[in-house]
DNA sequence: CAATACATTAGAATCGTTCTAAACTGATAT
DNA sequence: ATATCAGTTTAGAACGATTCTAATGTATTG
């Protein structure tokens, strides 16, 4: 409790009552892929109910000061990741479910990034069936 | 032109004046990454106006008949891949640009899939700067 | 060439997300 | 403590991409 407000002084965000549930929700040490929505009813069964805006709000916060990262996995919504060390993911467009990978993979056989490009970071997806 | 029809007609789509236009452009031997948008304004350009509604439609018919791919880019908007074959992607996020991959990449070092999932296909994406 | 099943269209509806502007609250200086 | 003020929350409006609706048009079939 006083450690999540700490940690969001440290990073330039004011611990409110609304970004401290959050964190700490987001943040108790065991990794989570959210959208608005499923952090939003996840926070309604908690019995804290902050407005959609906020949530939009925080996790767009969070992602600036680099504490998420932001996921383009799907096109109807937005993810957002509480692992922000590189790694990669499985996928299941059925279950509409991610999941981290952790170990360490090589891609070989990259080509050349076109000119005057360079390569930020490589993102493998593994789609598992349907 | 009777080439397009038969090809449309082949994968049991009518072919209709604005399927055999869209159809001709996509398919012109050239491949393409198309948003309903890029798509609409090309098409402008082209003099061929066609309504919104009818792009769309169009793109997900020949979606469902396996003509386009779906790329999962950016939450922002949808992109169709002409290119079906299973390939890569440069990604610029700040052109907002695909560019393909087409030499055979590996990927090594993939974990086990979930119990009971199989994998499907391995997409990697290759961001460059920014 | 009539019948009909399928397509196109404008505009309305939808849905995720962002914006607005008014009310609120945490930090700071007194 | 308290007043001040910048930063935050919020409901609801607005927005933009996409989908739906239902009326009109057109390719196909017999």
């Amino acid at each position: 409790m006083k450690d999540i407000k700490h940690f969001l002084r440290q990073n330039s965000l004011r611990p409110t009552k609304q970004r401290v549930i959050i964190a700490s929700y987001l943040f108790d040490g065991v990794n989570k892929h959210v959208t608005a929505e499923t952090l939003s009813n996840k926070l309604l069964k908690m019995k804290a109910g902050i407005s959609l805006a906020t949530i939009y709000n925080t996790l767009h916060d969070f992602y600036e000061k680099g504490l998420l990262k932001k996921l383009m996995i799907n096109s109807d919504r937005i993810y957002f990741d509480t692992n922000t060390e590189h790694h990669h993911h499985f996928y299941s467009k059925k279950d509409q479910k991610l999941i981290d990978i952790n170990v360490d993979m090589k891609v070989s056989g990259l080509p050349k990034p076109p000119k005057n490009k360079k390569i930020n970071k490589i993102e493998v997806l593994v789609h598992l069936d349907n």
